[in-house]
DNA sequence: TTAAAAATATACCGATTGGTATATTTTTAT
DNA sequence: ATAAAAATATACCAATCGGTATATTTTTAA
């Protein structure tokens, strides 16, 4: 890893939760500056401007949240396991999505529909991978007579989805996981009711 | 209505889309100057600051939304049939609400989270009496017969919300609405499966 | 060890930010 | 019609914005 590499790696890093919080019009240079110890000459000797970092940052924090999925997902091998695993991510964690200011694909999406061209390519393939992962999931369920057969897998995977970010808005403007917790006991009473082998 | 309050709503409707599309963060007085024709005296003159012009902007967007739903409702006098109003109401104005900035909720409520303190509570606020809404409605066709008796009204109201919001952050991203007529789909199943008397 | 190259810091740029003091115009009430 | 009051426009403010040219430091390779 070159030191240009380090650097880069280290501004996304400490870069990540203020956008993630304060957005991207709502977050300046001197903000990257201040968190890094950094000059504007060192940013900007690793990136284009200030876009750039935004792409990058978005494209870290969708690794990172893979990442701790995957980490969730342990020994989890049945499609119910992972289903669960899902859930338990979010029943799991809150305190510290919260803290990093939510979930970066709803905050991401919500500012670059209008505003950031730059990134909606981005946010709208990362929604579509997150989809992708639920639709394997759920075909594996299928495949292996876990799940009932002939299910709309990605209508399942996208109502998923909306769920939970719903959930995630609702939690977040009341400073409480209870939305969250109640999207995601949804969610398990579909999985139960409509997906699993009754 | 005198003079100021005139202007007053002349700026604030001129200003609702902007607010909405850009965001607070990226919605400069500079834009609201462009939009309304005047000068920054004559906004200053009539609201004490950014803060001041952005949250009567987003009462004023929730009060069009209460009236648009209302005029969706029309003659609907069973609990039921202002369940369906409200999805009708969604089903029937995507191309709208997508011009106008998408759902001033989410939007207000995802940028306020972590960065408008002058806003939260207004957002909170706005949540509440929707929810209030939803719950008022079941609560009715629960009295009446039309609904099971017990039914939770508060969770099935903010899982309806979840589920909009969700599915307005994802049809919005996508430029299409696709996703928001999945969700509302879905809460139409709930409607018929848990809801209404079988 | 040393020279070239790469990375970072410094100092600056014009443009724009939110906001204000004051001058001018318009409205209101007599 | 006129004077007072209210509303709007003009002209300005310091601070900050994203970005750049260049000087300095640090790293890398010979």
């Amino acid at each position: 890893m070159s030191k240009s590499e380090k650097t880069k790696a280290f501004i996304i890093e400490k870069a990540a939760p203020v956008f993630n919080t304060k957005g991207y019009a709502g977050t300046a240079l001197s903000d990257l500056t201040e968190i890094t110890g950094l000059t504007k000459g060192a940013i900007y000797g690793n990136f284009e401007n200030k876009d750039a970092v935004a792409t990058a940052v978005f494209e870290y924090n969708i690794t990172k949240l893979n990442e701790r999925f995957d980490a969730q997902l342990g020994g989890a091998t049945t499609a119910s396991e992972k289903l669960h695993a899902y859930l338990s991510y979010y029943r799991n964690n809150w305190k510290s999505i919260s803290q990093r200011g939510g979930c970066p694909i709803l905050n991401a999406s919500v500012e670059a529909d209008d505003n950031l061209p730059f990134l909606k390519n981005n946010v709208q393939q990362s929604i579509k991978k997150w989809a992708q992962r639920f639709i394997s999931i759920l075909n594996q369920g299928v495949k292996n007579g876990e799940f009932k057969p002939a299910i709309e897998a990605a209508g399942y995977a996208y109502t998923f989805i909306a769920l939970i970010e719903g959930g995630i808005m609702l939690s977040k403007i009341n400073n409480s996981p209870a939305r969250l917790f109640l999207v995601l006991n949804r969610i398990e009473t579909i999985i139960n009711t409509e997906i699993i082998h009754s």
